[in-house]
DNA sequence: GCCAACGTTGGC
DNA sequence: GCCAACGTTGGC
């Protein structure tokens, strides 16, 4: 594996898009992020390669459903300068886009959804943990290596 | 469907 | 720059 690679949790709405769908499609740009700070990770600090955790969340059984990877060097989200699109930003400007995102690249399901509730009985061994943290609503977020590992070995 | 948490907006 | 109002996220 690269030195200083890094690893991600990004979340999806199973009913708008979910780890099947990621799988029928290939790869996916990953539209509609409206946040800086999921956005600064995607324009800043993501690598092609860089492993993810594919989550669903706001659903019945919320949870890392499997692994993805980053696929493309970061660039404007198209959806905000659709009109269209109700992630359309009126606000932004080609010659100056406020959204980036990346493509995102299947790569296995895991054999069962890793729920939020079991991170939750380990948030002692997962440590400091940005999904765990009170409140968070980042859909786009750090996990460390260690993390990274746990929970691939709870799958 | 409820609602706590939190980011953003806009009046001042 | 403060902060109340508002909209959204996402677990439950």
């Amino acid at each position: 594996m690269m030195a200083g690679m890094k690893h991600w949790l990004m979340k999806s709405e199973p009913e708008e898009f979910s780890i099947d769908d990621l799988e029928r499609v290939g790869t996916e740009p990953w539209t509609g992020v409206r946040n800086y700070q999921a956005r600064n990770f995607m324009l800043k600090e993501m690598r092609i390669g860089d492993p993810v955790l594919f989550y669903h969340s706001n659903c019945a059984q919320p949870g890392v459903a499997g692994l993805a990877e980053v696929a493309s060097e970061p660039y404007p989200d198209p959806t905000q300068f659709d009109r269209q699109s109700d992630y359309h930003d009126p606000g932004s400007k080609p010659e100056e886009p406020r959204w980036w995102l990346v493509d995102v690249r299947f790569v296995r399901r895991f054999r069962r959804v890793v729920t939020l509730e079991e991170l939750k009985a380990r948030a002692d061994a997962l440590g400091d943990f940005a999904l765990l943290r009170r409140g968070n609503r980042l859909s786009v977020l750090p996990v460390s290596k260690a993390q990274f590992r746990h929970i691939l070995s709870l799958e």
